[in-house]
DNA sequence: TCAATAATCACATAATCTATTGAATGAGTC
DNA sequence: GACTCATTCAATAGATTATGTGATTATTGA
């Protein structure tokens, strides 16, 4: 094989990975599945797609080598194949928000005035949150807060915060964490909160970088 | 907007940086771009691309934010706008490494027996370069070689050092490098000195690690 | 001002990608 | 064995992308 034909197949290849990246999509699937396992259903459900639709997206990543399949009965459980993937995710993410106003844009708008919410960073909560001075509050929907959360972490789905808002100690500040940090779980999370008189920040990070940087995780405790 | 229109966008922009990568053509303008600035004929040529093709996958890419333009008489030098687009070559190629076994494949079949040619790492050719017992080899093209080179390294083009070959030192150690990790050059310059009994390496990373990695990078001296 | 050159643009064509629909598969249940 | 459900497959139409050709623009130097 010439050197040139070389060259080609392995930018082809390269090529192929970038194609998985190149669909919207397929990217929200992705940072989906960076919460951990799904089935397909969840999955549309999650993304807003149809069931097939999903599943040929994930024909197409798993063909790429980013998930792998595990089938359980009659459902078939996805998941990334690797840390590399989030690697590649978050500095998907990196680049597109350094490079298109347009993101920023989207960011300032959408999130009101964002140093407002006075993110705390990953590092610092762990500090804080070995003194049990502050209530770690997982918002995101309740299957991803069975399938990993921060330990110790108490889980409400935002759209029953209002009403198990009595489970929280009104003296401790809460930190509300959802899926990274363009999601936006948390911030509306910090926003309910300080209107119930709460004392509210917001994790800058999501779960998928708190699993990542190797921090204490635990499942569904029955 | 509403949330879920936000996140669509946020995808969807995020969908726009990822499509830049989904091209093996472009991958490869961005991974020549890495070693340097070029004009639209270089890259043209560089890539086997017809000048007009290579200028619509620049625009492309400038539109995604990833390359500079800057028109210097008649011609436009292109530049990748940031380190961080680096940063993501690099995630792309570990994790298509990683999982498209066929790179695997291509990498083992062409290089030969690669472990055989003994590849020194960046922070090993530091230390050793300063003591002047290595010659540090770039075998790019003159013109990569001018628009950035390790320091202290001395320039002989491959297609050149068969010719030019007096010009190393035959007592010393020569580390060979290019592009990076899967550029050809200099594999084939190891084997080249190896044939006419020269004590030759490889470095596993190329030019745009080292500079990356904050390493002394001279320009061409007069 | 004119010719030469680098780069881009405009258009046409072929190839590829995406979403939808409905059928097929395959596991579990009654 | 018939039925249900999750998932995949297959076929299609519509949208997007890649590339070549030839025209156009911008700059330089004669």
């Amino acid at each position: 094989m010439a050197v040139k034909d070389y060259k080609k197949s392995i930018f082809e290849q390269f090529a192929r990975t970038g194609k998985a990246f190149s669909n919207a999509h397929r990217i929200e699937l992705l940072e989906i599945l960076a919460q951990g396992e799904r089935t397909v259903e969840q999955l549309s459900q999650a993304a807003g797609l149809t069931v097939a639709n999903t599943s040929q997206h994930l024909q197409l990543l798993r063909n790429a080598g980013l998930v792998t399949a595990r089938k359980v009965g009659q459902y078939v459980h996805y998941n990334l194949s690797d840390d590399l993937v989030v690697d590649l995710l978050v500095a998907l993410r990196k680049l597109s928000e350094r490079h298109l106003a347009e993101v920023e844009r989207l960011v300032n708008t959408y999130l009101t005035v964002k140093d407002d919410l006075e993110p705390i960073h990953i590092h610092e909560l762990m500090e804080r949150a070995g003194d049990g001075v502050v209530t770690v509050l997982d918002v995101r929907p309740e299957a991803e807060y069975d399938a990993g959360h921060i330990k110790g972490a108490l889980g409400i789905p935002m759209d029953q915060l209002e009403e198990r808002i009595d489970e929280l100690k009104p003296e401790q500040e809460v930190v509300a964490y959802c899926r990274g940090p363009y999601c936006m779980l948390a911030y509306d999370a910090v926003v309910k909160l300080r209107e119930k008189g709460f004392e509210a920040r917001r994790l800058e990070e999501g779960f998928p970088e708190w699993r990542k940087a190797g921090m204490p995780v635990e499942l569904k405790q029955e």
